[in-house]
DNA sequence: ATGTAC
């Protein structure tokens, strides 16, 4: 008897809190039931939750629907009139919603610090390129929906120029070996051990999906995720440790799929409904890290993060593997994230980095261009005024829906055949000209990070549509 | 970003 979300959401369980309450009670007490009875109870208990009241198996759920034993427990709070300062890089490239959506973020009674990067544009409470430290707190849509969406990269013990030499079986493991959109998955099984962590274990929503992680595992979602092979350029004393020169690598961004994205709704509904914040700064709602909820939201982000690790472990191992390739190094780094972390002498504090790149100081990072310009291994220098961080990318110039009306495909096709890029996939919303100069954003955060290697993309592959 | 959508 196996009954999944889908099957839940038909009969009317819309919400991620029912629905993991209802798998909760099956997988303890319905093991021999059949799927038609169980869903059948289960559409009666929505229609009259009351009648379960008194039942020991269901009145957990029936509360849920009706509840009567007391109000849900909140606390409102007001924003201060007046922002904590913040320290914003390349302001020049940032448009005006993304800095009053920062402005909005330091007036939260738990901010104590943050930072806009160069690349930052508006997003669903904090901006996309925004850092934000608070309190003894965490807010969910400040890590973002795609949480540990982060980037990584191997250098081959192989040189730039066999490329070419290698370019009809990358095109094929490419097409073999990662998976882009949201159906389907890869056509082999995939293990992690990160699929055997007791977490999914521990609550009812690790608990539902840890049978979507599986079938994800090693896939790569859409947007502007992507799974590419290119020329790495890396300076002398680099932080790889490798010798000055030429390599072939490869470079990946994804994030937690479907676990991730489940686990940033619970929480920030939760978050939303504790924490009550005047109308437009509600996406802000966090979780005091002193509560159950607080320390359900952080294992699970945790968790998340690893998963999104183990996702481009398996991508890289496959890939390498497919291609007799031996990998030299691998560096590899998260961008939508929370830490804790020491932000000043003696000051702990949580630090969010939704679209921004750690930058501690000799900290090795990833900053992808787009599909057709460098991308950039970078060196934090642990610069205390932008949190540690640096941007995640180029950031985009126009939004997808002004792409699309702006480019054909032709053009593209003719764009990157310019580049001398392959693109396996793809769309036009991921035209490298709907993005920023990445040649224009990194001078602005050279304070922030320094450049040890420059990594131009050969052969893509991203979703199609 | 995501088998979305109070």
């Amino acid at each position: 008897m196996a009954i999944r979300t889908k099957d839940l959401s038909k009969i009317g369980y819309t919400d991620n809190v029912a629905r993991s309450k209802a798998v909760n009670i099956i997988s303890k007490h319905c093991k021999h039931d059949s799927k038609e009875t169980v869903l059948a109870l289960l559409s009666d208990l929505l229609e009259d939750p009351g009648k379960y009241k008194d039942n020991d198996v269901w009145k957990q759920l029936a509360e849920h629907f009706a509840p009567t034993i007391e109000e849900k427990q909140f606390t409102t709070y007001l924003l201060a009139d007046e922002p904590k300062g913040y320290k914003t890089y390349g302001g020049k490239f940032i448009d005006t919603l993304a800095k009053q959506q920062m402005e909005l973020a330091m007036r939260l009674p738990v901010a104590l610090a943050g930072a806009l990067m160069p690349d930052a544009h508006a997003g669903y409470g904090l901006p996309i390129g925004g850092v934000l430290a608070v309190d003894n707190a965490v807010i969910p849509y400040a890590v973002g929906v795609d949480i540990g969406c982060r980037m990584s990269m191997t250098v081959f013990d192989a040189k730039a120029e066999s490329l070419k030499r290698y370019a009809h079986q990358i095109k094929e493991a490419l097409k073999d070996y990662t998976h882009f959109g949201m159906e389907g998955g890869l056509p082999f099984a995939q293990e992690h051990e990160v699929l055997d962590r007791e977490e999914f274990r521990s609550t009812p929503l690790l608990r539902m999906f840890h049978g979507k992680a599986l079938r994800q595992l090693g896939t790569s979602g859409g947007g502007n995720h992507f799974v590419e092979f290119g020329e790495l350029e890396l300076a002398a004393g680099n932080v790889l440790n490798l010798p000055e020169g030429n390599y072939m690598a490869l470079l990946s961004h994804s994030g937690s799929r479907g676990l991730g994205a489940a686990i940033a709704r619970q929480y920030s509904d939760i978050a939303r409904e504790v924490c009550k914040l005047p109308r437009e700064a509600q996406h802000f709602a966090w979780l005091d890290l002193h509560t159950e909820a607080g320390q359900e939201y952080w294992m699970s982000m945790n968790l998340a993060g690893d998963y999104a690790r183990a996702c481009h472990e398996q991508i890289h191992h496959n890939l390498s593997k497919a291609l007799g390739l031996k990998p030299l190094a691998n560096v590899n780094n998260h961008h939508n994230f929370a830490w804790q972390e020491e932000i000043t002498p003696g000051r702990h504090a949580i630090v969010h980095r939704k679209g921004a790149t750690p930058a501690g100081k000799g900290q090795p990072g990833l900053i992808p261009g787009s599909m057709a310009t460098p991308g950039y291994l970078v060196c934090g220098r642990g610069t205390e005024e932008s949190l540690c961080s640096a941007s995640h990318g180029a950031g985009r110039a126009m939004s997808r829906q002004k792409a699309k009306e702006q480019f054909t495909q032709s053009a593209m096709k003719k764009f990157l055949s310019q580049a001398g890029v392959t693109l396996i996939g793809g769309n036009v919303e991921e035209m490298p000209l709907a993005y920023k100069d990445i040649e224009k954003v990194m001078p602005a955060q050279e304070s922030l990070v320094d450049i040890h290697g420059r990594f131009i993309p050969r052969i893509v592959r991203m979703n199609k549509e």
